[in-house]
DNA sequence: CAAATTTTTGACCGGTTGGACAAACGTTAG
DNA sequence: CTAACGTTTGTCCAACCGGTCAAAAATTTG
């Protein structure tokens, strides 16, 4: 097999192409991709607008890279959710490290965010092929465990989808989240309330107990 | 009292006004306020770049008039949840509502996650404000329910944040709940599948019934 | 060292964008 | 009819943006 079109990089392209993807990760997720000019990326990045060109040819590359490893992290969770082990706890870890990556990674979830709301112009045949194939998998073994009656029956895919809306929102509302929370609740702590309220929303729901 | 400075309108002014603000929602929602033209919005609305800014004199300004209308319509439902009735069935009644707004106003669901997620720069104060205010208010209304004995104690502002985020989900993050559910479950009749859920879920959680 | 290669930069370009402006057009009231 | 007023448009501009290019600077290689 002849070595493929993957460009060859020395030690500078390495670290300099990494040093351009933080700037421009900080840089799209906050402005999303047409809010965003290479001059800010190579500002943030700290070189000129023809170096950080020199290293990504064109815009839309930056915003690709970003992308595809993006992905592969951005679904490690739920491609942990076994089979193995108790369903409820099973589910329960799923939520917190759901939410563990929208308090340590809220630019990722960001970027996934405005990509999404845009229509996913670039990620569509991602999200029908790859996406679409891991959570129906991950559907059916939800099923199972509905079946077995170690969970109450209900829809796998909307519960899937309320768990991505519930976790994400902390990192994608953040400034609305700390606002309403206030200065007082609004702080570090807010991570750990909101493990503590989905915990108890997803296990038992708002019935009381008597 | 004087005339303030509210400009006087002419009937083709307010017909003007209002074409241009549909579709500058339409434009703004699928591609963001610095992602929009002002040529997209005045092809949309069928007139030519100048004659609209004779209507809207600056791009801004069709994005803030859009953002204070939104806004008002944006929180009734909230603004409806009221002490009298059954508490369970207010919450679900303000599920509902706020799932029918993710599938009737999409649109203004898009645009106000588009602001919140390039960090509320335009409307921050109303965040703090009049947003926090209301929500305040309905939290302690959801206390008093919890004191009751009504609802399982648990924390009303993150109550509050989950339903929105699982509501609004099914407007901003449209595109990838059809692309998961694919042709066959991804049609119309997905929200009231959601709607099932959502109910199931906020009120019983996923614990067994046995 | 010197040659070869990689990296960095300033200057530049064509296209787009938000917005200004004056002139033309249409409408209405006297 | 005509003057006044409201509406529409073609033209223009300065700023911005993505991207090119050639040449300079730095680094690696022999």
């Amino acid at each position: 097999m002849v070595e493929s079109s993957a460009p060859r990089r020395t030690r500078i392209q390495l670290e300099k192409r990494e040093l351009i993807l933080e700037a421009a990760l900080e840089v799209f997720s906050t402005n999303g991709f047409r809010g965003s000019t290479i001059d800010q990326i190579a500002e943030a990045a700290g070189m000129s607008k023809p170096n950080l060109l020199y290293y990504f040819r064109r815009k839309e590359d930056i915003h690709e890279t970003l992308m595809q490893r993006l992905l592969d992290t951005w679904l490690a969770p739920l491609r942990e959710l076994d089979d193995i082990g108790d369903p409820l706890t099973e589910l329960r870890n799923y939520i917190r490290r759901k939410l563990e990556m929208a308090r340590d990674f809220p630019r990722e979830s960001r970027l996934f965010a405005n990509e999404i709301l845009q229509g996913a112009p670039r990620i569509m045949p991602m999200l029908e092929g790859e996406l679409k194939t891991l959570v129906d998998e991950k559907a059916n073994v939800i099923k199972g465990w509905m079946r077995a009656g170690k969970i109450a029956r209900t829809d796998p895919w909307h519960l899937i989808f309320s768990i991505w809306a519930t976790t994400q929102h902390y990192a994608d509302f953040d400034v609305q989240v700390r606002a309403v929370l206030g200065p007082d609740r609004g702080g570090d702590g807010r991570f750990e309330d909101a493990a503590r309220f989905l915990e108890q929303l997803f296990i038992d729901g708002l019935k009381p107990k008597n």
